[in-house]
RNA sequence: GGGUGAUUAGCUCAGCUGGUUAGAGCGCUACGUUCACAUCGUAGAGGUCACUGGUUCGAAUCCAGUAUCACCCA
């Protein structure tokens, strides 16, 4: 048989994926009676473009989807992608800009048909590349945020919502981008710090000499003021309340108030309110019932209200205008620099405006109650735990939302208004009539909702809602969902209320939070920043494999991913290491005639111990799978199969391999190969789905077994009986003695290829039985030609020596041995000893410590008194026989 | 300003319910091209577990405080 040396993933990795969808691996299996597996995948952009946090997402997902399908569950990962409307609409816009037109000229209806073009033909690109990372999900059920099915169901939940008075339209400050001319949700606000000023104005006193100083980063809102605010408790102010103050630029007569939000030690301690330009003053505004006053219009400039020397300049030409006049009637008190927070629109930049508009809200306290009652309860469990702090935090203090948005991509409003007499209707269709005055005209509401308001149903509504589907039966609530902390409140936390509210259940029983992605430098990685490499270029160069087995190997539960080229060659290496593994198996069995039964093996040592081992690595690996410590996992197995297996087991048995003076003894090692690697691939399969694959699959053609996919084979299940613990301890001390041997021939710089003789005192018969039984594996590993042992045999002439739990190994030399180095290197080992041993006398001889620590703890500590005494003393016999 | 997390080997991090000789990967040193693998092997060096207190027979692990860093929310 040919196999390459080298694991070479590009044409396996497109084989195998081929092969599992066409075969329909991905759909969920069994029988209808069984409990399912759900997962749903936190649905990408149809905007996307496979990132590294997808990568992780994503890995993530597909590990824990394959162990349950492997564990013969039926198994869904629900796929889809979210038409994300600021984003795509931003990307046709573009387009148009080249082409030098925009969403204007042409017009709502053209600009959709563009979009949907675009997405029919340049959308969803991620998907393809999910399927090169290995992500097998059920591609039949992929669905999209505005589908038919789904957009049926935002009509549905908006109408309802609204009859239940828990949608309502009202004024509301919010953030706005000037130039998006859209409402913003605070998440899509990006704030930075700038370097700004912070102005000092005074404002006179209506009657009579005299002026308060108001300080204020953004002075041209001034012009919006209605009142003045100071703390209640502010003794300077004190007589001020209630009283009036001309509002420079404008003559406006207005009050001072009090009110608890002020901060006595910010700027001057007074505060300019300006209720319709800034959400702190919206809310002053309407705790004292302060009138409105909005100075800009939607683009960002200035309007009548804000005074005809105002009206139509730019917010920041205003602004050098606004500062310019108020230096000349010399009421600018002073200027400082202030650093402070400014939001940001998170698609095109543009400085965000607390804007006062119509939009449409809804009310969250109703929806929130059982949604916190769940996670107390714990019937919907965070993980890591302290997430559930954060969730309740929010919860605890949620405020409606608002789900008005002013662009054209998305579910439109279904609010109809009748053009006669503009009553409004919200309906899931255009009334015909208007119950009103009769007309039969009517005008849609204009604006469309947040994309969030169709991804909150994404647990039903994918499913089929509001239709009672057989997969809403079988499939609602699903089992884990595994996303970034980043949307536990725009997305986790909506799903839980709208899946509790609509459906009555949890969407899910378990949240798993995972971290970020940072560059080495501890940044995250962001397109700006141009600090994340294309996961696709990873995968044509190490394939995905390696690429899965890197993210996960060094990151536990919840952490944070450090990403750097380097940690892909751990995958790289291991998946190479594998592949050799294998190919030394293939090419070792090669002209197998007829594999022998397990009870006609023929089992030694080696034999019995790695099965022991691979029992314990198994139950291991489940329970790591099981907790979703998937780290731990990738670390058991890689544990094994490298240290274990390869190191040890594969080592050993090349000599039996070859040994055809024992047929039996041959055929043995051929199966105990081939079962272990096989069932080592079921358990790594989860991880690196294609390179195990390929070898299971390599090795089903000569160790028959009856599945025919390796995605859907059985995990291995620990046999307890196959434990054992003697076997696990002898080959334990047959291994620390070749190290110690390994160890004494580089004391003295032998050749790899030098075969030496060693001399070991045995403590008892037991152990000179097991040595000179297993004389072939110290030949093997450690080129010893000969041991001549005995209990209390007299120590040789001239030798280096090591101990090694009670015995003592000696490597006898021809020549003088250099006894001061002798003498330092087993000092240096006593000394060790000696500090182990004064510790653990110190707790023996401690009263309190016998009164107290549990039994097995004392017993255990005064074993391990005993094993680092004789060791000790053997030891320091040794040293003291140097001195002569 | 409020909250959360982190601080363990040169680097990135494990160490889950207190008792380990404190581990891994990478890097480093020495030797090695023995017929699976140099994407390898063998042996080795390297840690006052941020600091200060406390609880305890016993603390990297639990508690409090301090410092530094990071993230989230305002």
């Amino acid at each position: 048989m040919e196999i390459s040396k080298t694991y070479e993933p590009q044409l396996l990795e497109k084989k195998w994926y081929e092969f599992w969808e066409k075969s329909g691996y991905f759909k969920p299996a069994g029988d209808p009676s069984q409990k399912p597996f759900t997962i749903l995948i936190p649905p990408p952009n149809v905007t996307g473009i496979l990132h590294m946090g997808h990568v992780l997402n994503n890995t993530l997902q597909d590990v824990v989807v394959r162990y349950h399908r492997m564990k013969g569950e039926p198994t869904l990962w629900l796929p889809g992608v979210d038409h994300a409307g600021i984003a795509t609409q931003n990307v046709v816009e573009k387009e148009l800009a080249k082409e030098g037109t925009n969403r204007h000229e042409l017009g709502r209806t053209k600009l959709l048909e563009r979009i949907w073009k675009w997405k029919n033909e340049k959308g969803g690109i991620i998907i393809d590349q999910l399927k090169l990372l290995g992500a097998s999900c059920d591609w039949d059920r992929q669905r999209f945020t505005m589908d038919e099915m789904l957009s049926r169901a935002v009509k549905e939940v908006f109408v309802s919502l609204y009859e239940d008075g828990l949608i309502y339209k009202g004024k509301y400050i919010i953030n706005w981008c000037p130039r998006c001319v859209t409402a913003l949700a605070n998440d899509e606000v990006e704030h930075a710090d700038e370097n700004g000023k912070l102005w000092h104005i005074r404002y006179p006193y209506a009657s009579g000499e005299g002026f308060v100083t108001v300080a204020t980063t953004r002075p041209e809102t001034m012009l919006g003021d209605v009142a003045v605010a100071v703390n209640p408790k502010d003794e300077r102010y004190k007589e001020l309340i209630g009283k009036e103050l001309i509002l420079p630029l404008t003559g406006r007569k207005i009050p001072v108030v009090a009110d608890e939000y002020v901060d006595k030690e910010f700027g001057t301690g007074c505060v300019k309110v300006t209720p319709a330009h800034d959400p702190n003053d919206f809310e002053i505004g309407q705790r004292h019932s302060l009138p409105q006053l909005l100075v800009m219009d939607e683009h960002g400039i200035m309007n009548e209200a804000a005074g005809q020397d105002f009206a139509g300049m730019e917010r920041y030409a205003c602004r050098e205008k606004v500062l310019e006049l108020l230096a000349a009637q010399g009421l600018l008190e002073k200027t400082e620099n202030h650093d402070h927070a400014v939001g940001h629109c998170y698609r095109c930049d543009t400085v965000i405006e607390p804007y006062l508009s119509d939009q449409w809200f809804v009310k969250m306290k109703p929806l929130a109650t059982q949604a916190i009652k769940v996670v107390e309860s714990g019937e919907v469990k965070f993980q890591p735990e302290r997430w559930t702090k954060v969730y309740m935090h929010w919860m605890n203090n949620i405020r409606d939302w608002c789900i008005s948005r002013q662009i054209w991509w998305g579910h439109r409003i279904p609010a109809y208004y009748c053009d006669q007499c503009g009553y409004m209707a919200v309906a899931k269709e255009m009334p015909d009539e208007c119950p009103v005055c009769g007309a039969k005209s009517f005008t849609q509401d204009e604006d469309v909702l947040d994309t969030w308001f169709s991804s909150w149903l994404w647990p039903f509504s994918t499913m089929g809602w509001p239709e009672e589907t057989d997969d809403l039966k079988r499939y609602l609530p699903t089992n884990v969902l595994i996303t970034a902390p980043e949307i536990i409140y725009l997305w986790v936390a909506r799903m839980i209320m709208s899946t509790l509210h609509f459906k009555g259940v949890i969407p899910f029983d378990t949240v798993l939070l995972h971290g970020t992605v940072r560059d080495e430098i501890g940044r995250k990685m962001s397109k700006s920043l141009g600090n994340s490499p294309d996961p696709i270029d990873i995968i044509n160069r190490v394939g995905a494999d390696a690429l899965r087995f890197s993210m996960i190997f060094g990151t536990p539960k919840g952490a944070d991913v450090m990403y750097s080229d380097n940690i892909l060659e751990t995958g790289r290496n291991f998946a190479n290491k594998m592949w050799n593994a294998y190919r030394f198996i293939m090419m070792s069995i090669d002209g197998i005639s007829g594999l022998p039964k397990p009870h006609e093996l023929k089992l030694e040592l080696a034999d019995k111990w790695i099965i022991s081992r691979l029992q314990e690595v198994t139950k291991e690996v489940h329970s790591h799978y099981e907790n979703l410590r998937l780290n731990d996992a990738a670390n058991a197995i890689f544990k094994f199969m490298w240290d274990e297996f390869c190191s040890w087991y594969i080592e050993l048995s090349k000599d039996r391999l070859r040994d055809e003076s024992d047929l039996q003894g041959q055929l043995t090692a051929k199966y105990i190969l081939l079962d272990t690697m096989q069932k080592g691939m079921r358990l790594l399969h989860p991880i690196m789905p294609f390179i195990t694959e390929e070898i299971w699959q390599s090795i089903k053609t000569v160790f028959p077994m009856e599945e025919e996919a390796l995605i859907t084979a059985k995990l291995p299940e620990a046999d307890n009986s196959l434990l054992d613990s003697a076997i696990d301890d002898d080959m334990r001390f047959v291994q620390e003695s070749i190290t110690a041997i390994r160890n004494l021939r580089k004391q003295i710089n032998l050749a790899p290829a030098t075969e030496i003789e060693v001399i070991i005192r045995f403590a008892d018969s037991q152990q000179s039985e097991l040595f000179t039984g297993y004389m072939a594996y110290f030949r093997k590993l450690a080129k010893v030609n000969r041991i001549e042992g005995g209990i209390g045999i007299d120590k040789p002439n001239a030798a280096i020596a090591a101990v090694v739990r009670n015995i003592e190994i000696f490597l006898p030399l021809s020549g003088l041995i250099d006894l001061e180095a002798e003498r330092n290197r087993l000092s240096k080992q006593s000394e060790k000893l000696e500090k182990e041993l004064a510790g653990i006398k110190a707790k023996l001889n401690n009263a309190n410590f016998i009164a107290n620590a549990k039994e097995e703890v004392v017993a255990k500590e005064k074993e391990k008194f005993e094993e680092v005494n004789t060791k000790l003393e053997l030891l320091q016999q040794l040293i003291k026989d140097l001195q002569v």
